[in-house]
Formats: structure tokens, sequence, C-alpha cells
DNA sequence: CCAATTCGTCACGCAACCGTCACGGAAGAC
DNA sequence: GTCTTCCGTGACGGTTGCGTGACGAATTGG
């Protein structure tokens, strides 16, 4: 499933996105302002960004900007939605790197058309994620450790990619139910001890000293940092 | 330099684009009818196609339907331009497999943002692709394998095509399905199975252990990096 | 020192996934 | 028109992975 970032202050048509893009299977996280937009971003890690060029706290143009020149968002194709419909505008938010531009008002159905064509096309930006001799390649979905290929299981290594992403930060067994196995979970909580459990015995080295995937008692699990 | 397939029957139309985006560095070919519109592709093999929908003699999204069912011309860029602005006709159009649509009046400089868009977009324009002793002509629509050529459908070669393309790269069935069907499909993904099968069938020495093509439980599908 | 909670660990039943085959129908060739 | 090729579906079986329950160890709090 697809993750959509939508930075859109006007609240209705935030609403009006939301409700029809998850219709059609996409993941909407969003937000009505633009401060601190590129850090969302960093976050969420989404496939694709949705963005209003008019905040009022800020400037879409500068936000498509940062995400550009930071090294691992800049392959994320933006959409700029936007009422501005001058010649210039135009040419100033497709020249900057956005990938299309959608004026309002527009059919959600043409945006829609419009989002799958930039997966369609979307060459798979190769990001590998590395701790010590543990590198797990997102394009491959291969884990190496030492040199030596692991078989992963796919909830072990969607498991496993969640927590190298963000080392250092705590998730709780909800948290991680949440994002790794999804919303619509019939899961116990209980169940992430046992991949946790998997996933030690294949990665630590002495998975009765775990020293990579730490335990914080009474919160959760966290990937340690290098 | 890039070459630009124009259709516009329009004479003015034709001119001042032909005008400027010589101007601007592209190689211009083009026609001013629909007709034998897909053959004049096949000789002049552009690296877009600028196509006019409503054409005198014949239907723009026919012509585009017969590009993209031709597995060589497939992967080129086709931008829309028409002075249709209804929801239905933006929407058939993208869905068809147009990568971008603009409705007239445009402004110049905006058409050629969205063209460099697409070029910048789009992969390294590799003719052949080549693993171990299976070789893929894109513009024959040939696969030979050790020598011998092997016989592929159409579906089949542009499956392969677009796995060869991205090495090592797991694919999941709904990505295979949106880049190789298109999303207009009305498909299954096990049909996706039934394809690896019969690629397997005639590309694999030994189709019970697959060396070339990769089954990643869970996840989906990639062509093995040499 | 005991009770309560939390976490690690194991084995098991079931569901999901994938490979495979055969069939009906559509599209195109002749 | 007929024939052939290709496409997509449905179904079946084997295998794998998934999630739960249970139990014990470890930790916390009184």
């Amino acid at each position: 499933m697809k993750k959509i970032l939508l930075i859109e202050d006007d609240t209705d048509l935030y609403a009006l996105l939301k409700y029809n893009l998850e219709k059609e299977g996409f993941q909407m996280v969003g937000a009505q302002t633009g401060k601190g937009a590129v850090d969302l971003c960093r976050r969420e890690r989404p496939d694709l960004i949705l963005l209003d060029i008019m905040l009022p706290d800020s400037d879409g143009l500068d936000i498509c900007k940062g995400i550009r020149s930071h090294p691992d968002l800049a392959p994320i194709p933006v959409i700029f939605l936007t009422a501005r419909a001058s010649e210039t505008d135009r040419i100033v938010g497709l020249e900057l790197g956005a990938n299309d531009y959608i004026v309002k008002p527009f059919f959600v159905r043409e945006l829609i058309a419009r989002i799958r064509i930039q997966f369609r096309q979307q060459a798979q930006p190769v990001r590998a994620l590395k701790s010590g001799s543990l590198e797990l390649d997102r394009s491959s979905c291969r884990v190496r450790l030492d040199g030596g290929e692991l078989q992963l299981t796919a909830t072990e290594f969607k498991l496993l990619e969640f927590l190298m992403a963000r080392p250092g930060v705590v998730f709780s067994r909800e948290q991680l139910l949440d994002s790794v196995w999804g919303h619509d979970r019939a899961v116990t909580d209980r169940t992430v001890d046992v991949y946790i459990l998997r996933l030690r015995q294949k990665v630590e080295s002495d998975p009765a000293n775990p020293l990579l995937i730490r335990s914080v008692r009474g919160f959760g699990y966290s990937f340690n940092e290098a």
C-alpha cells in the first residue's frame, strides 16, 4: 500500500482528499500547516507528496526545495496543488522539481489518475539501511550480516526495516502493530515479542545478550544506534 | 538530442510548437494526420510523443492504445494535447496510459517544462538488456537465450523487459500489474503468477529451480542480478 | 519475601501463499 | 467464415509462515 503525505491548509479540501484517497486504497498522513513539513517527511517516509503551494505559514516552493535537497527524500515524487494559475507560477513549480502540477479546482479522479502515473513510472529509489555489519536492502528485500545473507520472512523483514529506519527510537507494541502489521490488524500484542525473538535469533550474534534490538521494559523495543 | 513526435492537425499550432520546441533544442518530426501514426512511431522511434486527441481522421486515444500495446513502443512517454476538458475525457486519457495531459490553450513554456519532466524521470534508454546468456532487444522485440531465439508473447515480453530493466528490485504483483498491464486492468493478481510461470518455462534452464526470476514470498518477484 | 506484572521462549494448528494445470473466451490471422 | 494464438480465471495441493496459548524466568513493587 502506498503512503501519501498531504499538506493542505484548507480544511474542507483536506478532508475531501483524505476521504477519497483512502477510499482509493492509499494510506494518508498529513498536516494542515507547512511548518516542519520536511521533518514530517523524514519521519513518515511517504511514497508521494501532495503539496499546496499557498500555505499560511510557509511557501510550498520552499518545502519542495527542502525535500529535493535532502538526499533521502529527493526521489519522492511531489505534486503541487494550487489555485495560482499564472504562467510563471506553473513554470517555477515544475522547474523546481515538482513532478506534476494541478490547478484548483480539479477533479478528484484526475488527481488520482495523476498519482497513479507517478507510481507507474517511478524508478524505485534504492535505499539501503546499514548498521555495523548488518545491511538491509529495501529494494531487493535482502538482509546481509557479515556478508552472509539472512533468510527473513516477510513480517520479520518489515519489522526489522521499520526499526532500522528509526534507530534509537522506542516503539510500543501497539505502535509496531499499527505500523508493521497495519491498522486492520487482529493480532495480540504479544505477537510482537515472538517476532522480536525470531529476529534476534537470526540477527544477533548472541541472542541471549541482544546488542542490536533493545528491550525497554514497560515501553517496547528499539533498534540501537550504531 | 531528444526526438519528439508531434501529431497535431491544427496547422498554426503545429508550426508554433515545431518552432518553439526546435528552438529549445529538440529534434522534431511530425504529422498532421493520425493515419499511420503507429507505423510512423515504429519508423522514427521518438523519445516522446505529443498527441492531439481530436484528429479529423482518427482518435488519439486509439493511437495511444496502439502504442501502448506494442512492446517496443510502450515505454515511450505520451503527452496528450486537447481542447476537451471534460472530466471523463481527462480520466480516460490518463488511465489509458498517457503520461501527461495538457488542455488547450496552454502556455508553451509549461508544455516544455512538462516535456522536461518526462525526460528527467525517464530511466536510461538502454536498447538492449543482457544478463548472462539471456539477451533482450527492445527495438526488435526479440529475446535470445544461448544464441537461440525465444518466442515470447507481448505480455511475456513486457513483463520480462520490466523486470530485466530493474535487476534485483522486488516488485509486488500490484506494482507489476500497474506497470506492465496498466492501471485500467481488470485482472486478478494471480495472473502475474501465471506469467511468471510461463516466463520461467521459456527462460530458465531448469524451471523447477529458477535462477533468473526470483520469488520473494510475501513480497513479489524480481530478476536476479548478474 | 511474596505477589504481580512483564518479557522470553517453545511448539502447534491453521491460514495464506505460491506453483501448477486445464479450460473458456477474446482477439487476430487467414 | 474458420483457425490459431494468446489471455485471464478458477481450482487444487504442498509448503511456508503466522499468530496464539502456555509456561517459566526476570523484574518490579509492596
